[in-house]
DNA sequence: ACCTGGATTTACATCGTTGTAAAGACCGAG
DNA sequence: CTCGGTCTTTACAACGATGTAAATCCAGGT
């Protein structure tokens, strides 16, 4: 049976308003009546109906994460820092898997669960600036990632290129001459993604070590999936001449290259080193254990909590902000071999 | 600015009504008014309040799924398989994660979301039946996996203690003597959670192969991911007379095991063969690729849908029902050896 | 006993949408 | 030209909770 705060009150022998008083803890209600109240609260097993409140606050206490895929471990992950840190706050999360589709990116975005969610933290693939100037003015908004920095938006990110310009050097730091990249993408909308950012601090890294950079060893990937990541890698092998290292923009793809080169009897790091992009749970444990970037999840994830917060608190006069969040080059085997670094726990 | 039913209806100088009807597809609507009045909802990029609308419908067109973690990668992808199970209703998912803690769980179930929710799908750990009663009434109520079967509410899972058997049939069928399981639980909640269905499809099958269970070749575990897998076959190697085979009652807890095989120089699956559970994404691109149970999550995900969209439907009166999905062996190199097949894509 | 000001409690309107029922518009038949 | 019936449109009352402002209570000071 449905309870509603005239049900308690009928029970308890008070106003409607006194009941709704209790329940949210209001000051000025005598400890007697509260008693009796309360009592009357549990007893029914009253609980406030969330749609009404929100109607008459015009709050809802649910916040909306959208993310490309919830199946790719890193927005897994940092899904998980996400409900964590907006717990804390009070907020209920709603997740929502845009599959990386501007369509869909825009309907979360302008408001397709109208009025339900006080703010949305969207990680965008697809979607320009200029498609949000319009949704903006509804939702509270966060972006996550780098596909639309500077714009007129909040946003966090880690520094993508600086982050892998030290992968690379990390890499070049091991005396490895061919050190290839898998992550290039050609894809028009992928303009202003990560792509761009992670191959700027490649070739930076290059050029500091006096290397000119070989479209060869640069092949282009369709995603970020272990899938694109063992395509890459088959087509580096085919070369003549093929890598004797290599950056991945995504632990995904690393992890798909580093069952390839098993495949071909290749020995990482010896052969090959490897080094991806991200810390998933997943590469301490393959064999070897994948070096990697690690961003600093829940950073970010409390970053734009907070800042979402703020934005719902109403402080529209603030500009929008941009915040980096930090990161950590992790060696692990395969860059470093064996027993240079057991797994660490998750 | 917000856009109301009213401020379209002023724009178009009708009734908010005939705006709503208008909204809603409603039949006997003139062609004319209805242009006249689609064309100021789309000039307003009117959106309607989701909050109001429920209110008044007693419905929100949101459905909860709780799941015990979202970054392990089964959890994952099932939660993929149900929002688009859901999306097909018109249903927005709203994910919550428990960590398996009864408490989280009660909350959830007890309807914290407070009628924002149509219905709950819940991926039970802790929680027994009888703290279920209660919240039944409140809110339509779908189980996943087999924590609490054959219970008084709807109830989706694969057949655990068939699928386990035959796992570790196939692990006999390649003339392995020594089989071991990871995946045993002492903790008294899991009394009813999946290890000891697994574990019965286990023993069983080895007795009807006439072998006889070892205590030494089932250690326990504390929870279902890589570093227990990993902790499980340290305990193993370290017996006098290691297994042969092992079947991990997750596929992380295999990769976790496997993880350490590699590190001792063992080889799988010549010196140990390796059988999963759940064929998740990481079993087919870790080397060697990962035998595994396969349950059918796509037809989990419907099913649940499907008996919660029932429930709401109003149909109380039909008595809870249990469904069984299929599973399939998924045999890989864990098992097969190199080059008996190949990773098969995402 | 009466007044004052703060502590408590209450009535009422309101949030935005939609079901209900009734009013208004319009058509062809008689 | 009126009547009955259909098609359109509308007014109004909910849904359940809470902000506002007014009503009621009460203790302490005159």
């Amino acid at each position: 049976m449905v309870v509603r705060l005239s049900d308690v009150a009928a029970r308890a022998g008070v106003s409607v308003k006194t009941v709704s008083n209790v329940a949210n803890g209001y000051l000025h209600v005598k400890p007697e009546t509260r008693e009796r109240v309360q009592a009357a609260i549990d007893d029914l097993n009253y609980r406030p109906n969330l749609s009404a409140r929100s109607l008459r606050q015009g709050r809802s206490g649910v916040i909306a994460l959208a993310v490309p895929a919830l199946d790719m471990p890193y927005f897994a992950e940092l899904t998980r820092a996400v409900v964590e840190a907006a717990a804390e706050r009070g907020w209920t999360v709603l997740v929502d898997q845009t599959d990386g589709l501007r369509e869909r990116e825009l309907e979360v975005a302008s408001g397709l669960r109208g009025h339900l969610i006080d703010g949305l933290i969207l990680s965008p693939v697809g979607l320009e600036v200029d498609e949000l100037e319009r949704s903006k003015e509804d939702t509270p908004l966060v972006l996550l990632g780098e596909k639309i920095a500077g714009g007129p938006v909040d946003h966090v990110a880690v520094d993508n290129v600086e982050a892998a310009r030290l992968a690379t050097d990390h890499l070049l730091g091991l005396g490895r001459k061919r050190v290839a990249a898998i992550g290039y993408q050609a894809r028009a909308d992928a303009a202003s993604g990560v792509a761009p950012l992670r191959r700027r601090g490649y070739e930076r890294s290059l050029a500091a070590a006096g290397i000119t950079v070989d479209a060869e060893l640069t092949p282009q990937v369709a995603g970020y999936r272990r899938v694109d990541g063992a395509h890459a890698m088959e087509t580096l092998l085919a070369l003549p001449e093929p890598p004797d290292a290599v950056f991945c923009f995504s632990d995904l793809l690393a992890l798909g290259a580093l069952r390839v080169l098993a495949e071909r009897g290749l020995r990482v790091p010896e052969d090959v080193a490897l080094i991806g992009f991200d810390d998933i749970e997943d590469g301490r444990y393959s064999t070897p254990s994948l070096s990697t970037v690690a961003p600093a999840k829940d950073e970010i994830a409390r970053h734009a909590v907070d800042m979402l917060h703020d934005r719902i608190a109403g402080r529209d006069a603030v500009p929008a902000r941009d915040v980096r969040v930090g990161f950590e080059i992790v060696p692990r085997e395969s860059t470093l071999g064996r027993g240079q670094t057991g797994p660490s726990g998750p």
